[in-house]
DNA sequence: ATTGCCCCATGAAAATCCTGCTGGTGGAAG
DNA sequence: CTTCCACCAGCAGGATTTTCATGGGGCAAT
């Protein structure tokens, strides 16, 4: 993990950097906001850490540059006590968060850790879509034209393996297989039953109907 | 300041380029959901205008798709004239705002103007608001329909994580690697004992509760 | 020494899950 | 055209799993 450290008071940069090196980080320190903006732009940094009072560009024009470059690394930026509200107000181009100097190490190491481990989270959010019916597999969330659904832990599963193969017959024995992993009875109508359940929470109420029934085959999404 | 507009008739969006072009905008154009979703998603934009109805996707599905992945980019909703007010409401992840065709070209420009400050100001404050709820993560306060809460540590980040990531189902794993960063015990049950401090602070004596559990997948932060 | 926080462990409570059954439907056979 | 039969929808209540709520011990800071 690379971070980069615009910082122009000495003291504060070293024992930043020493900190954060202790913690196995690998960082690069730069003393002015021109020399910051420059290695900002030019490298690919996982995190970047502005001081907002710089000398040559602000914190601010930094973020700035960085931001009309479509650059989405994340910034934590660090604001002295007693700067203005109004100051950071005026500006469009968005911190990812913000710490207030004098602060404890521990607290920048959280936030430096929960920045990291953010990013990383979004990119594995997967939304499956299949006419107006929505599912976020990373949220849990359902949604049928527009409205929220409500399922419960099997019905989730069961709804996204047939969105998943939507358009594709799956067999109650594969169903099975995968939401119910191993604990299956074969002459069970575990899957009929929850069949049920989900046409009532995303079938029910609207003509156009999404699960259907391929007899002696198993069940399908899909339009028609 | 660059402004996605999602509009399929081609007089309508034409229309607002031009003024919007002419205020100083930079605008691009959507000519139906799918692209207008992909685009949305794509990019940073610093404000999305959707049309409801649209080919492919409604509006309500393209903003249902940028709120599961988490972008706060506001959006402004054009309803067409008789849209029932119902089917806005039941809308969770929520417009910012709402103008409904046909509309004076002024109208619209204020209102993108408001949009653009009240983001500017939310980003900047370190403060994360849901509901009657706000917690101030560089002041570490916590308040509840005006009236101070006090918080632990823990009870506090497990907050703040539910807050980040409101409307969506977060599991005990995931809060548990976030606030309790590794010492984590998987076969341990300090994650509902907190969520349940966190209730007797935060929900307690309110009818209207914030924190949710979803059986057999994790709690969530949502109105409802 | 006291206070407040953190976390484990437990039984109670709630929600979900699943079985077994009844009735219905549609297609095939007669 | 009628009858039969395999298959499926739908329900209800008990079994099972999951979550809630609470008491208490350990520990660190004051």
């Amino acid at each position: 993990m690379k971070i980069l450290l615009v910082e122009d008071e000495p003291k504060v940069s070293a024992f930043i950097r020493r900190g954060l090196e202790e913690e196995g980080f690998e960082v690069e320190v730069a003393y002015d906001g021109r020399f910051g903006r420059q290695l900002a732009l030019g490298h690919a940094y996982d995190l970047i850490i502005l001081d907002v009072i710089l000398p040559h560009f602000s914190g601010l024009e930094v973020l700035a540059a960085l931001r009309t470059q479509d650059q989405q690394t994340p910034v934590l930026l660090l604001t002295a006590l007693g700067t203005t509200q109004d100051k950071l107000l005026g500006f469009g181009g968005g911190a990812d968060d913000y710490l207030v100097k004098p602060f404890d190490f521990p607290e920048l190491l959280a936030r430096v850790r929960a920045l990291l481990r953010r990013r990383g989270q979004q990119a594995k959010s997967a939304v499956l879509i299949f006419e107006d019916l929505t599912l976020d597999t990373a949220a849990k969330t359902v949604m049928r034209a527009g409205q929220p659904i409500r399922l419960t832990a099997r019905e989730f599963g069961l709804l996204e393996l047939l969105l998943r193969h939507a358009g594709r017959v799956l067999s109650r024995a594969e169903l099975a297989a995968d939401v119910w992993e191993d604990s299956f009875d074969a002459g069970s109508n575990v899957v009929d039953v929850y069949v049920n359940y989900l046409r009532n929470k995303v079938d029910k109420g609207f003509s156009q109907k999404l699960i259907h029934t391929v007899v002696g085959m198993g069940y399908v999404l899909r339009s028609e």
